[in-house]
This record gives C-alpha cells, structure tokens and sequence, in this order.
RNA sequence: GCCCUCAUCGUCUAGGGGACUAGGACGUGGCCCUUUCAAGGCCAAAACCGGGGUUCGAAUCCCCGUGAGGGCACCA
C-alpha cells in the first residue's frame, strides 16, 4: 500500500509516547494493545512512555479506574517513566489538574479568532436539532453564534449567559491528515463541524486538552485508537492555529467484537464458548491463568507481525524489530485459540519452581493448604496439559479433596483384569505401599507397579491395571500422571484407597 | 443519509509488479507415539471479495462496485 505522506523526517530530538486512557472503567484487551503498541516504540527508540490520565468528563469517570489501569499495565510489564503515581518533569499527568492550561488556551484561541463564544443553551440546541430531523436534515450545529459581532458577545456575557468555545473550522478548502499507518487522509474542511472545544463545566474537551497536553509534555507520537479519524483534521486544525509543531498521528487499528458486530469495546462481554475462554478485561486474563509474557506476545502479533514464519518471541525480541509504520491498518478479530496455544507453550516453559508458584494462588484461592515442596513435585507432570493456569485446580483436586471411591467394581476391574486377578494386583501394590522397607520413589514406582501390571493379565501388558490403578489413587478416570500423583499423595494415603479398592472387590466376591 | 478507513485460508498473518504450483501459526481432520488426558512428530484440507483497467507480466498499482468497521455529542 501507499505511504505517501506529508511526515516531516525527524520531527523531535526524543522519542515520547503517552497512553492516555480516560477513567471510565478497567483497562480492556484493545486498549492493552495499544498501550503495547505505543510502550514497544518508546522503548525501542530509548524513549518515553508516558501514562496521562483523560478524565474530563467528569460523569463517565468511575471510582478506582486510574487503579484498575495502573495495576492492568504493570501486571503486563508495560511500565511509564512519567505518570500520575511517579511524577515527571510535566506533572500533573491528570488533566482534571491541569484545568487552568486549558482555559488560558481556549481563550487565547478566541482572541486569536480561531474560536468563538457559543451560548446556545440545551434546549435551544435540542430545539434546533428536532427543527432539522423534521426537515429530513442530519442533525448538525448550525454555527448561530460564530459570526456574532463582539458587542453582541459582549451583551450576552453581560447577562451571565453560559457558553462553550467552539472552534472556527474554515468553510472551505482540505485538511490533510498524515497518519503513520496510512498515509495522508484528505478530508474538505465543509465537512468538519464547529466542534466544542471548551465546556461550559470549565473543563476542555478531549480535543483541546489533548493537543495542549501533547505539545507541553513535548509528545512525538501520538498513538490511537482510529475512532479519532474523523475528528483528526480538528486536531491539525488546533495545531495549525497555535502555532505549535504537530507531532506524528498513528491511528491504530480496532479489535473487533469477538462475538459478533462492532469494535470491541468496554460493554463487550467477556464469555466462554465450548472451552474457549473469550475475555476482554485484562485483569480477567491474569484471574483464568494467562502469563502476562504470553499476553504480551499474543498481542505483538496481531496487527503488527514478527516476521520469519516465527510465533514465539520475546519482548526484547521485539524490540528490535517493531516499528509503528509496518502496523496493518486493518481492523481485525482477537484469535483467543492462539493465545490459549502460546500460553500452554510459556507454561511449559517455567521452571518447576516459578509453575509452583503460578500455580499456587489458584489452589489457595479454592481454600486448599498449598505446600510448595508438594506442588513442586506435581505441577510439571501438569504442565504440559495446561493452556491455562487455573486449570491446574481439576488437575489438582484429588490432591486436596478426597474424592470418596464409592463406585461398582467394573470401575476398578478390566476385561482383561477381572476381580480376582485385580484383587491380587491391589494387594500387592497395597502391600508395597505400606511396608516400612520399600522404597518410595518415582523409579521404584514404576517398576513396581508395571511389573505388577504385567504379571496380572495374559498378554503381559500393565496397561489395564495402570488404568484401574489410577482410577482407585485419584477417583477419576483422567488424571495427571499416576506415579507422580502416588508421590504426591504419599503412602497413607496411597494405601488408604487401596484398602477401599479391596474392600469393594470383597464385596462383589 | 453524509464523510473516513479497511479488504490474503475459519482466525491471526507473510507478501510493497516477475522469487507465488500464494509461505507460517492457531484451529480442524488423519496417522505415529502413549498407563488416562495432554504434549510431541509426520501428513492433509483450507485464502488473494467481484468487475474493469495499467503492464510483456498484478495478491501487489489505478478506478468502480460490494462487504466490513469507524465518525457525524458541552463522550473520550
């Protein structure tokens, strides 16, 4: 695709980057994307991310937002040198803080004559709004006050009359967008409207505040999500008018609702589709067991592309290679399969320790009594069947619960292992188990145990009494390996259920 | 309705005129391995939205359709 583009070459001396959430709720995947996005290149230039917090509309903030973000971004590793809790030479990073900048500006704009007093009035708006739905118009500001002369402003001042600060858009003539990832976007100024730049509460739109924001905190990139399109030649508009070097716009592709229309957004509901987990908050993603490294690397590659057929790939990987400009444009759906593979594939490569410890806070958070040394003998025969970390808890559960071996003696026999060659075998594993002498470790086990299998069916194969054997140490039919989970429980408890198996063999006989 | 953006296997993508019988990954199916479930190995099916140009040559450039997404607030 083209790139024409009017980008002037090195435009600042430093690399600097913001995120800039409003504080409407908790971060969600797209925004994480990019968030990562903006921190990859800051990073990769020896730059600056920034974290600045867009909380003007004082009604749509929602209490402990700026903390869900906060917390979200660091569990993933995407770190600000400059924000609202560690300060920076352009503090404050909360705009609410900065009130005053964008009041003197927004009037200096009106001196200027780059924008004008609107004092229409809610109703008078709404009015005018229903007057031109019935004439089949799109509702639109008509610009009544732009042209106002200044005795008439002066007038309605004078009365007390509230008004908003609208910007003067030309009304004829193009604005030319130049966007990293597209190139330059030519809109016809006709189209644009007299957009409120300053409210009548006092506080600036994000319009205004945004640009004021990016030039004093000496901003090079400015990151987005590509809703801000459309409203982009405004802001080249604000640019132009105070006087102040643009920096580069690279609006960054939407993520698609997963389950069905539209952009995938803070009211996108996360859910579950057979065993496909399909989240949207990132804090979701670290309570299913997601690793954060593998979240990471999951969404590096989408909308923007390694390279070299390669799918697994560190950050600093990365790095090297990542730039704004080869960003797809195109809007795209999240393929959650993938992750679930990529995080199977970063479990399976944590070391026994640091998986005992991932592991841990799920099993604790079932009100089990973890012991590590345990764990750490259990979680990697596990590892390797986990796409997520909280599944280790279903692996895990016979470990902790006793799952009562109340069952027909088809379970715990075979075609090829009838009763009373299956009492044999759990006589001897039982009395293995629990004489004081034998060795109880995993070789031993093994032996043991196959060589008991073998003895007890006719074609010699331990299969049918491994199979048995498993159901009767961990009451399901599906279990993680089963000397391993033999080790795990330890002999008591090993012997425990083989006393039961017995007893129900008894029975039947 | 008007404006803007985008368009390669089911999904994420590679691809910047000839290296394309269009590559990789996930997912799917099959086989192997196997004490369950997995993992792993091998194999397979699977795409350039349509139509016009430009060119010796187009997935790649242009135009028109179509589809998808976005915007048209005193929200960001």
């Amino acid at each position: 695709m083209t790139r024409e583009t009017t980008l002037p070459k090195i435009p600042h001396m430093t690399i600097r980057l913001r995120f800039a959430p409003s504080p409407t709720g908790y971060l969600h995947i797209g925004g994480a994307r990019t968030a990562l996005f903006s921190w990859l290149f800051a990073k990769k230039h020896g730059g600056q991310f920034i974290l600045r917090i867009e909380d003007t509309d004082e009604k749509r903030s929602v209490e402990g937002a700026i903390e869900n973000i906060m917390t979200s971004m660091r569990w993933l590793g995407l770190d600000w040198d400059e924000g609202p809790d560690v300060g920076g030479d352009f503090d404050p990073y909360i705009q609410t803080e900065r009130a005053e900048l964008y009041h003197k500006w927004a009037h200096w704009l009106v001196e200027k004559g780059h924008a004008y007093k609107c004092f229409a009035t809610a109703v008078e708006l709404d009015q005018m709004r229903q007057e031109q739905l019935a004439r089949g118009e799109t509702p639109h500001y008509d610009r009544r006050y732009r042209d106002l002369s200044s005795e008439q402003v002066a007038q309605l001042e004078a009365e007390g009359r509230e008004y908003v600060i609208r910007h003067k858009m030309p009304l004829t003539g193009q604005t030319i967008v130049p966007d990293l990832i597209r190139g330059d976007i030519v809109f016809e100024n006709e189209q644009i409207n007299d957009y409120v730049l300053f409210k009548s509460t006092g506080l600036p739109t994000y319009h205004l505040a945004h640009v004021i924001d990016d030039h004093f905190m000496e901003i090079s990139h400015v990151t987005r999500g590509d809703e801000w399109i459309n409203t982009a030649p405004l802001h080249v508009q604000l640019w132009q008018a105070f006087g102040w070097e643009m920096p580069i716009y690279a609006h960054m592709p939407v993520i698609l609702n997963p389950s069905g229309k539209g952009k995938l957004s803070k009211r996108t509901q996360s859910f579950q589709d057979e065993n496909q987990l399909v989240l949207v908050r990132v804090e979701e993603f670290q309570e299913a067991g997601y690793l954060p490294t593998a979240v990471i690397n999951f969404l590096s590659n989408v909308g923007w592309s390694f390279g070299d057929d390669r799918e697994i790939f560190t950050v600093a990987e990365t790095l090297e290679r990542f730039d704004l400009k080869n960003v797809n444009p195109s809007a795209t759906k999240l393929p959650y399969s993938k992750l679930d593979w990529l995080n199977g594939q970063y479990i399976q490569e944590l070391e026994p320790e640091a998986l005992a410890q991932g592991i841990a806070p799920f099993l604790e958070a079932q009100g089990w009594a973890v012991d590590l040394e345990t764990l750490v003998l259990v979680a990697p025969p596990i590892s390797v069947r986990l796409k997520r970390l909280a599944e280790a808890v279903d692996w895990l559960r016979f470990l902790y619960e006793q799952v009562p071996l109340d069952v027909p003696v088809e379970k715990i026999t075979h075609k090829k292992m009838p009763p009373e060659q299956a009492r044999v075998a759990f006589t001897r594993a039982h009395d293995f188990v629990t004489d004081p002498a034998s060795t109880y470790d995993l070789a031993t086990l093994t032996a043991v145990l196959n060589e008991i299998g073998a003895s007890v069916t006719d074609n010699g194969a331990a299969g049918p009494f491994l199979g048995t054997m498993r159901f009767v140490v961990t009451g399901e039919p599906v279990s993680p390996p089963l000397f391993e989970s033999m080790l795990a429980l330890g002999r008591e408890r090993v012997a425990a259920r083989l006393t039961q198996a017995l007893a129900i063999l008894a029975g039947d006989s």
